[in-house]
DNA sequence: AACACGGGGCG
DNA sequence: CGCCCAGTGTT
């Protein structure tokens, strides 16, 4: 690690050219103002963040008024920000300060971070920008920044990586001016060590950066490691009659694609000709022989799902279905507007251009 | 369509 | 403590 001030000091420099400093939640910064700031800015930037601001402020003065409305009101001003439960939060919080601490924040980061929404990293943001306090941040912009300045390897999500970055971080945070430095650092990941494409030759301390000088600043922070998703294998089945149309079914509504239209499924491979015997039973319809296609992924958030499309025709005019409500023959000329899950408009269109 | 984001909650 | 999640913007 290089002396704290040959890092510290450059970035401060480069923010007393480059730094915002007329946001509006950078005039008149009390830790209420701060905190409001730092809990929105969580979760969207600065330029959406700015509007929902200056409303919040307005109605909600300070923490005392926000503490005695209403939290439906409060979920009201923040309508269109998403992550609800961080307005509720920030709701919750507001009635401890008034009932705990008298409607003063309190002034360390381990009281701060008892309160609902506020981690070790925002907290060092309210004291340092609200009142100056020396403490360290560490948000996904900073992260970034120290990952890229010493090459720290390992996901910053894990416990020793994250502990190394906080120990960095305590490292470089100068011994005045904590709040413009907070600034600073947030300034400098958000607009000069992006996540992609960082412009090094804009950036103060790039002639000290071990990524930049080994030309490795794609390579940090490392990724957060893809967990291995289970595979699961399943058959969707594309009857098509004389007329071009195929045969969707409506799914449960509950369980994958809950309600959405889809082709028909069979999950076991070996049993396939006896399903198949089976629905041809139900539907009463008579059926060619199938020709199956190659497999295509479709990938959940917590599992793939290989699929083998089987394509087969009718061999009969079309009789009437038994359950309209859950069978339908989609005319792939004119289709009905019904919802449809990702893999199946896809394997739908296919087919489409199979015919 | 995958990924990232700070903190809460769970086992 | 480690793991997963939420909800939306970015890439």
């Amino acid at each position: 690690m290089i002396p704290a001030r040959q890092f510290n000091q450059p970035v401060l420099t480069w923010f007393d050219k480059y730094g915002r400093k007329q946001l509006p939640w950078q005039q008149n910064k009390t830790p209420y103002r701060v905190w409001v700031s730092e809990i929105m800015l969580q979760q969207t930037q600065v330029a959406t963040v700015i509007p929902y601001y200056e409303r919040f402020m307005k109605r909600f003065p300070t923490v005392k008024k926000l503490a005695n409305a209403e939290v439906d009101e409060v979920l009201h001003l923040w309508t269109g920000l998403g992550y609800y439960a961080r307005a509720r939060n920030l709701h919750k919080a507001a009635k401890r300060v008034v009932d705990e601490y008298k409607g003063q924040f309190p002034d360390t980061v381990e009281e701060l971070a008892e309160l609902p929404g506020i981690g070790r990293s925002t907290a060092g943001a309210i004291l340092s920008i609200a009142i100056n306090k020396r403490a360290a941040i560490l948000d996904g912009n900073v992260k970034r920044v120290l990952a890229r300045f010493h090459r720290v390897s390992g996901w910053t999500g894990q416990a020793k990586t994250q502990q190394l970055l906080w120990d960095i971080a305590e490292h470089y945070t100068p011994k005045q001016r904590f709040g413009d430095y907070t600034q600073a650092m947030m300034d400098l990941g958000a607009t000069v060590c992006t996540r992609s494409k960082p412009v090094c030759n804009l950036c103060p301390v790039a002639k000290k950066c071990e990524a930049n000088l080994h030309d490795e600043t794609h390579l940090y922070p490392e990724p957060k490691p893809k967990k291995q998703l289970p595979v699961k294998q399943t058959s969707l089945v594309m009857i098509v009659n004389q007329h071009g149309e195929v045969l969707l079914n409506k799914r449960p509504a509950a369980g994958i694609w809950g309600g959405l239209w889809s082709l028909p499924e069979t999950d076991a491979d070996t049993a396939q000709a006896k399903w198949l015997t089976s629905l041809e039973n139900t539907l009463q319809l008579k059926l060619a022989k199938p020709e199956v296609w190659n497999p295509l992924r479709h990938t959940f958030s917590h599992y793939h799902l290989d699929i083998t499309p089987v394509k087969l025709f009718l061999r009969q005019s079309t009789q009437p279905l038994l359950e309209p409500e859950q069978w339908l023959w989609y005319n792939l000329d004119q289709p009905a507007t019904v919802g449809l899950a990702a893999p199946v408009k896809k394997l739908i269109q296919k087919l489409a251009a199979s015919l």
